[in-house]
DNA sequence: CCTCTTGATCTACCATACAAGTCCATACTA
DNA sequence: TAGTATGGACTTGTATGGTAGATCAAGAGG
Protein backbone atom coordinates (compact mmCIF):
# COMPACT_ATOMS: atom_id res chain seq x y z
CA UNK A 1 0.00 0.00 0.00
CA UNK A 2 2.81 2.37 0.85
CA UNK A 3 5.08 1.80 -2.16
CA UNK A 4 4.73 4.87 -4.22
CA UNK A 5 5.47 2.90 -7.56
CA UNK A 6 5.03 4.59 -11.11
CA UNK A 7 2.08 2.30 -12.44
CA UNK A 8 2.20 4.16 -15.31
CA UNK A 9 -1.43 5.32 -16.46
CA UNK A 10 -2.97 3.79 -19.90
CA UNK A 11 -6.42 6.23 -20.13
CA UNK A 12 -9.32 4.53 -19.24
CA UNK A 13 -12.02 4.09 -21.30
CA UNK A 14 -13.33 0.82 -19.55
CA UNK A 15 -16.74 -0.11 -21.42
CA UNK A 16 -18.21 -1.83 -18.20
CA UNK A 17 -21.07 -3.05 -17.30
CA UNK A 18 -20.96 -0.11 -14.48
CA UNK A 19 -20.44 2.51 -16.64
CA UNK A 20 -22.72 1.36 -19.08
CA UNK A 21 -25.75 1.13 -16.54
CA UNK A 22 -24.72 4.39 -15.41
CA UNK A 23 -25.02 5.61 -19.31
CA UNK A 24 -28.36 4.18 -20.21
CA UNK A 25 -29.63 4.76 -16.80
CA UNK A 26 -28.70 9.10 -17.14
CA UNK A 27 -30.45 9.21 -20.28
CA UNK A 28 -33.27 7.13 -19.43
CA UNK A 29 -33.94 9.87 -16.47
CA UNK A 30 -32.29 13.05 -18.52
CA UNK A 31 -34.97 11.86 -21.51
CA UNK A 32 -37.71 11.43 -18.81
CA UNK A 33 -38.15 7.84 -19.52
CA UNK A 34 -37.95 7.98 -15.66
CA UNK A 35 -39.55 10.56 -14.95
CA UNK A 36 -39.29 12.71 -11.63
CA UNK A 37 -40.79 10.86 -8.66
CA UNK A 38 -39.98 7.05 -10.57
CA UNK A 39 -39.47 4.05 -7.58
CA UNK A 40 -36.21 2.35 -9.18
CA UNK A 41 -34.75 -1.19 -7.57
CA UNK A 42 -31.75 -2.16 -8.12
CA UNK A 43 -33.38 -5.76 -8.62
CA UNK A 44 -35.39 -4.90 -11.57
CA UNK A 45 -33.21 -2.35 -13.63
CA UNK A 46 -30.42 -5.15 -12.87
CA UNK A 47 -33.01 -8.12 -14.79
CA UNK A 48 -33.71 -5.18 -17.12
CA UNK A 49 -30.50 -4.37 -18.31
CA UNK A 50 -29.00 -8.34 -18.39
CA UNK A 51 -26.54 -7.65 -15.83
CA UNK A 52 -26.13 -8.03 -12.01
CA UNK A 53 -26.89 -6.27 -9.04
CA UNK A 54 -23.63 -4.91 -8.27
CA UNK A 55 -22.71 -2.65 -11.41
CA UNK A 56 -26.72 -1.54 -10.90
CA UNK A 57 -26.10 -0.49 -7.57
CA UNK A 58 -22.45 1.44 -8.45
CA UNK A 59 -24.02 3.21 -11.12
CA UNK A 60 -26.56 4.33 -8.56
CA UNK A 61 -24.22 5.75 -6.44
CA UNK A 62 -22.57 7.72 -8.71
CA UNK A 63 -26.26 9.25 -10.05
CA UNK A 64 -26.86 9.95 -6.60
CA UNK A 65 -23.85 12.19 -6.27
CA UNK A 66 -24.73 13.92 -9.49
CA UNK A 67 -28.46 14.28 -8.06
CA UNK A 68 -30.21 12.52 -10.23
CA UNK A 69 -31.82 9.85 -7.75
CA UNK A 70 -32.13 9.25 -3.99
CA UNK A 71 -30.67 6.46 -2.57
CA UNK A 72 -32.63 5.82 1.03
CA UNK A 73 -31.24 2.86 2.90
CA UNK A 74 -32.88 0.00 3.12
CA UNK A 75 -36.30 1.74 1.84
CA UNK A 76 -36.01 2.62 -2.17
CA UNK A 77 -33.93 4.54 -4.53
CA UNK A 78 -36.60 7.12 -6.52
CA UNK A 79 -35.31 9.77 -9.56
CA UNK A 80 -35.00 13.23 -7.73
CA UNK A 81 -37.88 15.25 -8.16
CA UNK A 82 -37.67 18.81 -9.41
CA UNK A 83 -37.14 21.34 -7.25
CA UNK A 84 -37.36 25.17 -7.94
CA UNK A 85 -35.11 26.08 -5.28
CA UNK A 86 -32.59 23.36 -6.75
CA UNK A 87 -32.56 24.38 -9.85
CA UNK A 88 -31.74 27.77 -8.85
CA UNK A 89 -28.66 26.78 -7.37
CA UNK A 90 -28.17 24.77 -10.28
CA UNK A 91 -28.57 27.61 -12.60
CA UNK A 92 -25.89 29.85 -10.89
CA UNK A 93 -23.32 27.56 -10.22
CA UNK A 94 -23.93 26.42 -14.07
CA UNK A 95 -23.48 30.64 -15.03
CA UNK A 96 -20.94 30.55 -12.63
CA UNK A 97 -18.95 27.76 -13.72
CA UNK A 98 -19.49 28.84 -17.53
CA UNK A 99 -18.80 32.39 -17.24
CA UNK A 100 -15.39 31.79 -15.82
CA UNK A 101 -14.62 29.29 -18.73
CA UNK A 102 -15.40 31.98 -21.53
CA UNK A 103 -13.51 34.14 -19.38
CA UNK A 104 -10.19 32.48 -19.53
CA UNK A 105 -11.07 31.54 -23.02
CA UNK A 106 -10.97 35.45 -23.77
CA UNK A 107 -7.02 35.26 -21.86
CA UNK A 108 -6.28 32.12 -23.70
CA UNK A 109 -7.70 29.65 -26.59
CA UNK A 110 -6.76 26.88 -28.19
CA UNK A 111 -6.47 27.70 -32.38
CA UNK A 112 -7.29 24.14 -33.88
CA UNK A 113 -10.27 24.05 -31.49
CA UNK A 114 -11.28 26.82 -32.37
CA UNK A 115 -11.96 26.29 -36.14
CA UNK A 116 -13.48 23.29 -35.13
CA UNK A 117 -16.03 25.18 -33.53
CA UNK A 118 -17.36 26.67 -37.12
CA UNK A 119 -18.47 23.49 -37.75
CA UNK A 120 -20.12 22.51 -34.57
CA UNK A 121 -22.16 25.91 -35.48
CA UNK A 122 -22.84 25.18 -38.93
CA UNK A 123 -23.93 21.92 -38.84
CA UNK A 124 -26.07 23.52 -35.20
CA UNK A 125 -27.49 26.05 -37.69
CA UNK A 126 -28.44 23.43 -40.16
CA UNK A 127 -30.72 21.35 -37.67
CA UNK A 128 -31.88 24.97 -36.08
CA UNK A 129 -33.58 24.83 -39.73
CA UNK A 130 -34.60 21.52 -39.89
CA UNK A 131 -35.99 21.25 -36.19
CA UNK A 132 -34.06 17.93 -35.57
CA UNK A 133 -33.95 18.29 -32.18
CA UNK A 134 -31.81 15.20 -31.58
CA UNK A 135 -29.15 17.09 -33.45
CA UNK A 136 -29.40 20.67 -31.76
CA UNK A 137 -29.09 19.23 -28.25
CA UNK A 138 -25.81 16.91 -29.18
CA UNK A 139 -24.22 20.27 -31.39
CA UNK A 140 -24.92 22.18 -28.11
CA UNK A 141 -23.36 20.33 -25.91
CA UNK A 142 -20.12 19.84 -28.61
CA UNK A 143 -20.08 23.21 -28.53
CA UNK A 144 -19.90 24.15 -24.44
CA UNK A 145 -17.48 20.97 -24.12
CA UNK A 146 -15.41 22.74 -26.88
CA UNK A 147 -15.38 25.99 -25.43
CA UNK A 148 -14.15 24.11 -22.10
CA UNK A 149 -11.51 22.26 -23.54
CA UNK A 150 -10.14 25.13 -25.97
CA UNK A 151 -9.79 27.39 -22.80
CA UNK A 152 -7.81 24.37 -20.82
CA UNK A 153 -10.84 23.87 -18.38
CA UNK A 154 -11.91 20.26 -18.91
CA UNK A 155 -12.30 19.77 -15.04
CA UNK A 156 -14.25 22.39 -14.67
CA UNK A 157 -16.38 21.01 -17.60
CA UNK A 158 -17.16 17.73 -16.00
CA UNK A 159 -18.35 19.97 -13.15
CA UNK A 160 -20.51 21.77 -15.92
CA UNK A 161 -22.33 18.21 -17.02
CA UNK A 162 -23.47 17.14 -13.59
CA UNK A 163 -25.36 20.02 -12.89
CA UNK A 164 -26.26 20.76 -16.88
CA UNK A 165 -27.86 16.82 -16.24
CA UNK A 166 -30.38 18.64 -14.46
CA UNK A 167 -30.78 21.11 -17.13
CA UNK A 168 -31.36 19.16 -19.48
CA UNK A 169 -33.45 17.57 -17.88
CA UNK A 170 -36.47 20.13 -17.81
CA UNK A 171 -35.32 21.32 -21.25
CA UNK A 172 -36.96 17.87 -22.34
CA UNK A 173 -40.12 18.90 -20.72
CA UNK A 174 -40.15 22.57 -22.39
CA UNK A 175 -40.39 21.50 -26.68
CA UNK A 176 -38.79 24.18 -28.19
CA UNK A 177 -40.15 25.59 -31.41
CA UNK A 178 -37.96 26.58 -34.69
CA UNK A 179 -37.72 29.99 -33.77
CA UNK A 180 -35.49 29.68 -29.94
CA UNK A 181 -33.76 26.84 -31.74
CA UNK A 182 -32.52 29.96 -34.29
CA UNK A 183 -31.80 31.86 -31.29
CA UNK A 184 -29.83 29.16 -29.29
CA UNK A 185 -27.37 29.40 -32.39
CA UNK A 186 -27.51 33.28 -32.40
CA UNK A 187 -26.05 32.72 -28.71
CA UNK A 188 -23.43 30.28 -29.21
CA UNK A 189 -22.44 32.66 -32.12
CA UNK A 190 -22.40 35.89 -29.99
CA UNK A 191 -20.09 33.87 -27.49
CA UNK A 192 -17.63 33.43 -29.90
CA UNK A 193 -17.37 36.51 -31.08
CA UNK A 194 -16.70 37.95 -28.10
CA UNK A 195 -13.96 35.40 -27.58
CA UNK A 196 -12.75 36.06 -30.91
CA UNK A 197 -13.24 39.78 -29.52
CA UNK A 198 -11.10 38.66 -26.16
CA UNK A 199 -13.84 40.64 -24.50
CA UNK A 200 -14.63 38.64 -20.90
CA UNK A 201 -17.08 41.25 -20.55
CA UNK A 202 -19.15 40.37 -23.36
CA UNK A 203 -18.46 36.62 -23.31
CA UNK A 204 -19.56 36.71 -19.44
CA UNK A 205 -22.47 38.91 -20.31
CA UNK A 206 -23.28 36.72 -23.46
CA UNK A 207 -22.80 33.09 -21.87
CA UNK A 208 -25.17 34.48 -18.63
CA UNK A 209 -27.95 35.62 -21.12
CA UNK A 210 -27.66 32.31 -23.39
CA UNK A 211 -27.84 30.15 -20.00
CA UNK A 212 -31.16 31.92 -18.27
CA UNK A 213 -33.12 31.53 -21.22
CA UNK A 214 -33.22 27.92 -20.75
CA UNK A 215 -35.36 27.87 -17.50
CA UNK A 216 -37.17 30.70 -19.02
CA UNK A 217 -40.26 28.27 -19.08
CA UNK A 218 -39.83 26.12 -15.90
CA UNK A 219 -42.90 28.15 -14.18
CA UNK A 220 -45.04 26.89 -16.97
CA UNK A 221 -44.19 23.16 -16.35
CA UNK A 222 -44.59 23.64 -12.79
CA UNK A 223 -48.53 24.72 -13.26
CA UNK A 224 -48.68 22.04 -15.87
CA UNK A 225 -47.09 18.76 -14.07
CA UNK A 226 -46.73 19.52 -10.56
CA UNK A 227 -46.07 15.70 -10.05
CA UNK A 228 -42.94 16.10 -11.49
CA UNK A 229 -41.56 18.93 -8.22
CA UNK A 230 -41.70 18.41 -4.54
CA UNK B 1 -40.90 0.21 -11.41
CA UNK B 2 -43.38 2.25 -13.05
CA UNK B 3 -45.33 3.66 -9.87
CA UNK B 4 -44.50 7.01 -8.97
CA UNK B 5 -45.35 6.53 -5.06
CA UNK B 6 -44.47 8.91 -2.37
CA UNK B 7 -42.31 7.41 -0.70
CA UNK B 8 -41.96 10.03 2.25
CA UNK B 9 -38.08 10.75 2.77
CA UNK B 10 -37.02 10.61 6.04
CA UNK B 11 -33.49 12.80 5.68
CA UNK B 12 -30.53 10.06 5.43
CA UNK B 13 -27.55 10.16 7.93
CA UNK B 14 -26.80 6.72 7.44
CA UNK B 15 -23.69 5.56 9.23
CA UNK B 16 -23.11 2.92 6.47
CA UNK B 17 -19.83 1.39 5.97
CA UNK B 18 -19.63 2.68 2.61
CA UNK B 19 -19.36 6.12 4.22
CA UNK B 20 -17.58 5.07 7.14
CA UNK B 21 -14.64 4.09 5.12
CA UNK B 22 -15.00 6.78 2.33
CA UNK B 23 -15.25 9.58 4.80
CA UNK B 24 -11.73 7.97 6.38
CA UNK B 25 -10.08 7.57 3.34
CA UNK B 26 -11.21 10.74 2.08
CA UNK B 27 -9.24 12.27 5.29
CA UNK B 28 -6.35 9.95 5.25
CA UNK B 29 -5.49 11.67 1.38
CA UNK B 30 -5.90 15.35 2.22
CA UNK B 31 -3.65 15.18 5.46
CA UNK B 32 -1.16 13.66 3.24
CA UNK B 33 -1.28 9.99 5.21
CA UNK B 34 -1.94 8.80 1.88
CA UNK B 35 0.59 11.04 -0.46
CA UNK B 36 -0.13 11.37 -4.06
CA UNK B 37 0.94 8.65 -5.77
CA UNK B 38 0.34 6.17 -2.91
CA UNK B 39 -0.52 2.63 -4.69
CA UNK B 40 -4.20 1.83 -2.77
CA UNK B 41 -5.72 -2.07 -2.66
CA UNK B 42 -9.21 -2.45 -2.15
CA UNK B 43 -8.47 -5.83 -0.50
CA UNK B 44 -5.90 -4.02 1.74
CA UNK B 45 -7.76 -1.22 2.83
CA UNK B 46 -11.27 -3.66 3.95
CA UNK B 47 -8.71 -5.67 5.81
CA UNK B 48 -7.34 -2.63 7.30
CA UNK B 49 -10.72 -0.87 8.09
CA UNK B 50 -12.31 -4.74 9.00
CA UNK B 51 -14.79 -4.45 6.21
CA UNK B 52 -15.07 -6.58 3.18
CA UNK B 53 -14.26 -5.35 -0.53
CA UNK B 54 -17.33 -3.75 -1.64
CA UNK B 55 -17.76 -0.75 0.58
CA UNK B 56 -14.10 0.24 -0.17
CA UNK B 57 -14.74 -0.34 -3.60
CA UNK B 58 -17.68 1.42 -3.21
CA UNK B 59 -16.15 4.71 -1.48
CA UNK B 60 -13.33 4.57 -3.99
CA UNK B 61 -16.12 5.47 -6.86
CA UNK B 62 -17.04 8.27 -4.78
CA UNK B 63 -13.75 9.54 -4.41
CA UNK B 64 -12.57 8.94 -7.89
CA UNK B 65 -15.41 11.25 -8.80
CA UNK B 66 -13.79 14.01 -6.89
CA UNK B 67 -11.25 13.24 -8.60
CA UNK B 68 -8.85 12.43 -5.41
CA UNK B 69 -8.15 8.62 -6.46
CA UNK B 70 -7.60 7.04 -10.31
CA UNK B 71 -9.15 3.73 -10.62
CA UNK B 72 -6.86 2.14 -13.14
CA UNK B 73 -9.57 -1.26 -14.51
CA UNK B 74 -7.71 -4.58 -13.46
CA UNK B 75 -4.48 -2.84 -12.83
CA UNK B 76 -4.58 -0.61 -9.46
CA UNK B 77 -5.80 2.44 -7.80
CA UNK B 78 -3.41 5.34 -6.75
CA UNK B 79 -3.94 8.52 -4.92
CA UNK B 80 -3.92 11.38 -7.52
CA UNK B 81 -0.59 13.43 -8.12
CA UNK B 82 -1.11 16.89 -8.09
CA UNK B 83 -1.06 18.68 -11.21
CA UNK B 84 -0.56 22.35 -11.26
CA UNK B 85 -2.73 22.55 -14.49
CA UNK B 86 -5.26 21.21 -12.25
CA UNK B 87 -5.15 22.77 -9.31
CA UNK B 88 -5.74 26.08 -11.53
CA UNK B 89 -8.93 24.73 -12.75
CA UNK B 90 -9.81 23.91 -9.25
CA UNK B 91 -9.06 27.52 -8.33
CA UNK B 92 -10.92 29.00 -11.23
CA UNK B 93 -13.77 26.84 -9.96
CA UNK B 94 -13.90 27.29 -6.69
CA UNK B 95 -13.71 31.28 -7.04
CA UNK B 96 -16.66 31.24 -9.52
CA UNK B 97 -18.56 29.46 -7.28
CA UNK B 98 -17.95 30.99 -4.03
CA UNK B 99 -18.10 34.74 -5.81
CA UNK B 100 -21.44 33.34 -6.68
CA UNK B 101 -22.60 32.66 -3.62
CA UNK B 102 -21.18 35.87 -1.94
CA UNK B 103 -22.81 37.95 -4.73
CA UNK B 104 -26.37 35.80 -4.10
CA UNK B 105 -25.71 36.43 0.20
CA UNK B 106 -26.14 40.01 -0.79
CA UNK B 107 -28.84 40.01 -1.84
CA UNK B 108 -30.48 37.87 0.90
CA UNK B 109 -28.98 36.38 3.90
CA UNK B 110 -30.60 34.22 6.29
CA UNK B 111 -30.14 36.55 9.83
CA UNK B 112 -29.81 33.81 11.78
CA UNK B 113 -26.99 31.82 9.95
CA UNK B 114 -25.52 35.72 10.03
CA UNK B 115 -25.73 35.55 13.49
CA UNK B 116 -23.93 32.32 14.01
CA UNK B 117 -21.14 33.44 12.09
CA UNK B 118 -20.20 36.03 14.16
CA UNK B 119 -19.45 33.15 16.71
CA UNK B 120 -17.17 31.21 13.87
CA UNK B 121 -15.07 34.32 13.64
CA UNK B 122 -13.94 34.62 17.23
CA UNK B 123 -13.51 31.03 17.52
CA UNK B 124 -11.27 31.17 14.67
CA UNK B 125 -9.71 34.53 15.81
CA UNK B 126 -8.75 32.73 19.12
CA UNK B 127 -7.46 29.94 17.47
CA UNK B 128 -5.25 32.04 15.37
CA UNK B 129 -3.18 33.70 18.37
CA UNK B 130 -2.61 30.48 19.65
CA UNK B 131 -1.57 28.63 16.37
CA UNK B 132 -4.27 25.88 16.86
CA UNK B 133 -4.41 24.65 13.23
CA UNK B 134 -6.92 21.92 13.76
CA UNK B 135 -9.10 24.68 15.23
CA UNK B 136 -8.47 27.09 12.53
CA UNK B 137 -8.98 24.78 9.58
CA UNK B 138 -12.14 23.48 10.92
CA UNK B 139 -13.90 26.99 11.73
CA UNK B 140 -12.74 27.76 7.93
CA UNK B 141 -14.63 25.05 6.79
CA UNK B 142 -17.95 26.12 9.13
CA UNK B 143 -17.36 29.98 8.07
CA UNK B 144 -17.88 28.99 3.77
CA UNK B 145 -20.17 26.53 5.13
CA UNK B 146 -22.23 28.93 6.75
CA UNK B 147 -22.30 31.81 4.15
CA UNK B 148 -23.21 29.30 1.07
CA UNK B 149 -26.26 27.97 4.01
CA UNK B 150 -27.13 31.59 4.71
CA UNK B 151 -27.22 32.27 1.12
CA UNK B 152 -29.32 29.68 0.24
CA UNK B 153 -26.48 27.71 -1.56
CA UNK B 154 -26.48 24.39 0.05
CA UNK B 155 -25.99 22.44 -2.85
CA UNK B 156 -23.48 24.42 -4.11
CA UNK B 157 -22.06 24.08 -0.88
CA UNK B 158 -21.86 20.50 -2.31
CA UNK B 159 -19.52 21.29 -5.43
CA UNK B 160 -17.08 23.63 -3.53
CA UNK B 161 -16.71 20.70 -1.19
CA UNK B 162 -15.44 18.91 -3.80
CA UNK B 163 -12.82 21.50 -5.28
CA UNK B 164 -11.87 22.16 -1.61
CA UNK B 165 -10.40 18.64 -0.80
CA UNK B 166 -7.67 19.31 -3.55
CA UNK B 167 -6.59 22.53 -2.11
CA UNK B 168 -7.24 21.85 1.65
CA UNK B 169 -4.51 19.06 0.43
CA UNK B 170 -2.09 21.60 -0.77
CA UNK B 171 -2.54 23.57 2.56
CA UNK B 172 -1.48 20.77 4.35
CA UNK B 173 2.16 20.92 2.52
CA UNK B 174 2.70 24.61 3.34
CA UNK B 175 2.82 24.71 7.15
CA UNK B 176 1.20 27.91 8.10
CA UNK B 177 2.71 30.63 10.37
CA UNK B 178 -0.06 32.84 12.54
CA UNK B 179 0.86 35.77 10.43
CA UNK B 180 -1.05 34.48 7.75
CA UNK B 181 -3.57 32.53 10.16
CA UNK B 182 -4.46 36.15 11.11
CA UNK B 183 -4.84 37.39 7.83
CA UNK B 184 -7.03 34.95 7.06
CA UNK B 185 -9.51 35.87 9.57
CA UNK B 186 -8.87 39.14 8.85
CA UNK B 187 -9.85 38.13 5.19
CA UNK B 188 -13.45 36.43 6.29
CA UNK B 189 -14.06 39.64 8.46
CA UNK B 190 -14.12 41.52 5.05
CA UNK B 191 -16.10 38.94 3.22
CA UNK B 192 -19.10 39.68 5.93
CA UNK B 193 -18.53 43.03 6.11
CA UNK B 194 -18.98 43.17 2.09
CA UNK B 195 -22.53 41.29 2.71
CA UNK B 196 -23.52 42.83 5.49
CA UNK B 197 -23.31 46.06 3.28
CA UNK B 198 -25.12 44.50 0.05
CA UNK B 199 -22.03 45.56 -1.99
CA UNK B 200 -21.57 42.10 -4.16
CA UNK B 201 -18.52 43.76 -6.27
CA UNK B 202 -17.10 44.51 -3.15
CA UNK B 203 -17.93 41.09 -1.66
CA UNK B 204 -16.50 39.10 -4.83
CA UNK B 205 -13.63 41.44 -4.98
CA UNK B 206 -13.21 39.44 -1.09
CA UNK B 207 -13.74 36.38 -1.80
CA UNK B 208 -11.51 36.52 -4.87
CA UNK B 209 -8.78 37.67 -2.99
CA UNK B 210 -8.88 35.30 0.09
CA UNK B 211 -8.92 32.15 -1.86
CA UNK B 212 -6.28 33.44 -3.90
CA UNK B 213 -3.83 33.20 -1.27
CA UNK B 214 -4.10 29.65 -0.68
CA UNK B 215 -2.41 28.52 -3.57
CA UNK B 216 0.56 30.86 -3.78
CA UNK B 217 2.52 29.07 -2.45
CA UNK B 218 2.51 25.76 -4.98
CA UNK B 219 5.16 26.62 -6.96
CA UNK B 220 7.68 26.17 -3.57
CA UNK B 221 6.32 22.54 -2.47
CA UNK B 222 6.23 22.00 -6.41
CA UNK B 223 9.97 22.32 -6.30
CA UNK B 224 10.37 20.46 -2.68
CA UNK B 225 8.38 17.87 -3.32
CA UNK B 226 8.36 16.81 -7.43
CA UNK B 227 7.47 13.31 -6.57
CA UNK B 228 3.73 14.56 -5.37
CA UNK B 229 3.22 15.71 -8.60
CA UNK B 230 2.78 14.70 -12.20
C1' DC C 1 -64.12 3.27 15.63
C1' DC C 2 -59.42 3.74 16.90
C1' DT C 3 -54.77 1.95 18.43
C1' DC C 4 -51.40 -1.28 18.67
C1' DT C 5 -49.10 -5.63 17.41
C1' DT C 6 -47.46 -8.84 14.24
C1' DG C 7 -45.74 -11.00 10.34
C1' DA C 8 -45.08 -11.11 5.40
C1' DT C 9 -42.65 -8.67 1.95
C1' DC C 10 -40.31 -5.49 0.16
C1' DT C 11 -35.65 -2.64 0.13
C1' DA C 12 -30.63 -1.53 0.17
C1' DC C 13 -26.46 -3.22 2.37
C1' DC C 14 -22.67 -6.27 3.02
C1' DA C 15 -19.82 -10.51 2.55
C1' DT C 16 -18.09 -14.01 -0.23
C1' DA C 17 -16.85 -16.47 -4.42
C1' DC C 18 -15.56 -16.37 -9.01
C1' DA C 19 -13.95 -14.34 -13.48
C1' DA C 20 -10.88 -11.69 -16.29
C1' DG C 21 -7.21 -8.57 -17.23
C1' DT C 22 -2.39 -6.80 -16.08
C1' DC C 23 2.21 -7.06 -14.54
C1' DC C 24 6.51 -9.29 -13.65
C1' DA C 25 9.99 -12.64 -12.69
C1' DT C 26 11.71 -16.69 -14.57
C1' DA C 27 13.15 -19.78 -17.90
C1' DC C 28 13.64 -21.06 -22.41
C1' DT C 29 15.26 -20.13 -27.22
C1' DA C 30 17.93 -18.16 -31.04
C1' DT D 1 23.60 -11.90 -24.52
C1' DA D 2 19.18 -10.46 -26.28
C1' DG D 3 14.66 -11.55 -27.14
C1' DT D 4 10.56 -14.02 -26.20
C1' DA D 5 7.30 -17.24 -24.08
C1' DT D 6 5.07 -18.61 -19.85
C1' DG D 7 3.12 -19.18 -15.55
C1' DG D 8 1.95 -17.25 -11.21
C1' DA D 9 0.75 -13.44 -8.25
C1' DC D 10 -1.29 -9.63 -8.18
C1' DT D 11 -5.23 -6.18 -9.54
C1' DT D 12 -10.23 -4.67 -10.36
C1' DG D 13 -14.82 -6.31 -12.24
C1' DT D 14 -18.99 -9.13 -11.68
C1' DA D 15 -22.31 -12.48 -9.71
C1' DT D 16 -24.87 -14.28 -5.88
C1' DG D 17 -26.55 -15.41 -1.12
C1' DG D 18 -27.68 -13.77 3.20
C1' DT D 19 -28.87 -10.00 6.66
C1' DA D 20 -30.92 -6.01 8.89
C1' DG D 21 -34.04 -2.46 8.50
C1' DA D 22 -38.37 -0.24 6.65
C1' DT D 23 -43.02 -0.46 5.07
C1' DC D 24 -47.64 -1.92 5.04
C1' DA D 25 -51.69 -4.63 5.56
C1' DA D 26 -54.36 -7.55 8.38
C1' DG D 27 -56.08 -8.68 12.74
C1' DA D 28 -56.43 -8.53 17.96
C1' DG D 29 -57.73 -5.78 21.69
C1' DG D 30 -59.32 -1.54 23.78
Amino acid sequence: MNAPTPLPLGHSKAPSATRGVADRLRQAIISMEFPPGTRLSEGEIATRYDVSRQPVREALISLSRIGLVQVLPQRGTIVTRISTRHMMQVRIAREALESAIVQRACERFDPVIRGSIDAILETQARAACEGDYMTITAADSQFHAALATGADCEMIWQMVLDVKAHMDRVRHLTLQDRDSMRILVEQHRAIVDAIDQRDPEKADHAMRHHLMEILRDLPRVLAERADYFE
